[in-house]
DNA sequence: AATAAAATGGACCGGCAAGTCCAGAACCGG
DNA sequence: CCGGTTCTGGACTTGCCGGTCCATTTTATT
């Protein structure tokens, strides 16, 4: 059971503990901290997380992972003609450049998935779901013939993950955006000259 | 000063750490796991690291920092051929097949990074000795015709490096290969068929 | 209004791990 | 062999933080 008040105290847990980790990153994190950020108490964050901090960890993870998908929208839904594509990628860049060296969600994942299968499996769904929706824009133009048809969707989208990943992990460690900015154009460059299957 | 038994005897502790945090992590490494594996006792790390912990994980940093790039070697160094950048992608591929989901280095960074300027500054460089390399590669390439002069040597090499850590923080969050393999495979493909500046 | 269930406050416990300290052993140069 | 330096052992302190507990208040239901 959980009334409306209890829902939004949840809530608050989960929001107060993702703006914490934003702010000084997990490492530091205690839960003394989220309780004095979301004017709770002790009692109230193990009340709705039993689990402990790895719980509410948990939870911030996947709301964050909602979140990245939720942010290339409507674009990554309508991967339909160069310009979506291009919408797409400017609307990446200038998502991780706002975000910019602080990555809830990367830290939760390397943090939590080592221990914890949940948080794995949490990871794998992110990325499949973000694959899949790059597969299936690169399928369709295939359909109206604006790439070839004889490239790896699939792989195709694999590789655009991973490059939007590496630009990320770069951005994060080091503050630069270029590199980020260089893999995905050279991807996309790729799929507009299909030329070769890979 | 430093005799000879006490070079040893850093070396290793550094060891021990980074063996322990390839075994179970950054989050849960103390100490004292250091001390028991290394049959060492605690002032002795505090002897040679005197900055504590911070200062000796700084060190196993740079040390698998070094790593990284002498394990690509000798390719990295001679990317003169389409074989030899067969050879060097092939010899990523199974460095990180072979490291699998421990990739302690990527912890060092996303725990120290934040906190130490000095850890970002090790990355920073680590990244920049890759890209250089590549970029070597690339414009060498580039004077035997091989590749498009057009090209922008420094931004496809960006793009390269990109490919290869989104392809490893994909194996390491999920254990498959395939994305680090795609990311590579299809930055090559753009270099032998460079028929675009990007 | 009554009663059960859910929500809240905060004191308290226990353990763990970083860092300190000092005494003593091993090593070095002269 | 001797003074000084470096190296080593391990007990001890200290603070922090996750987690427990229970008393109290608020909310939902009939």
């Amino acid at each position: 059971m959980l009334t409306a008040k209890g829902a939004a105290t949840r809530r608050r847990i989960i929001e107060g503990a993702a703006a914490e980790i934003r702010e000084n990153g997990i490492a530091g994190l205690t839960l003394d901290d989220v309780r004095a950020r979301t004017a709770t108490s002790k009692s109230q964050i193990f009340h709705y997380f039993p689990g402990g901090k790895e719980e509410l960890l948990l939870a911030v993870a996947a709301r964050e992972a909602d979140q990245v998908i939720e942010d290339q929208q409507p674009h990554l839904g309508d991967l339909t003609t160069w310009q979506a594509w291009q919408d797409w990628r400017d609307a990446v860049v200038r998502r991780y450049e706002q975000q910019g060296v602080d990555c809830p969600l990367g830290m939760l994942i390397t943090e939590l998935g080592r221990t914890t299968p949940a948080a794995q499996a949490l990871t794998a769904r992110l990325l499949d779901r973000w694959q899949a929706a790059l597969r299936a824009g690169v399928a369709r133009m295939q359909e109206t013939g604006e790439v070839d048809r004889r490239l790896d969707a699939d792989r195709t989208a694999a590789a655009l993950v991973a490059a939007v990943q590496g630009g990320v992990v770069i951005l994060m460690s080091t503050g630069r955006i270029t590199h980020l900015e260089a893999a995905l154009d050279t991807s996309l460059a790729l799929l507009r000259h299909s030329a070769v299957q890979v």
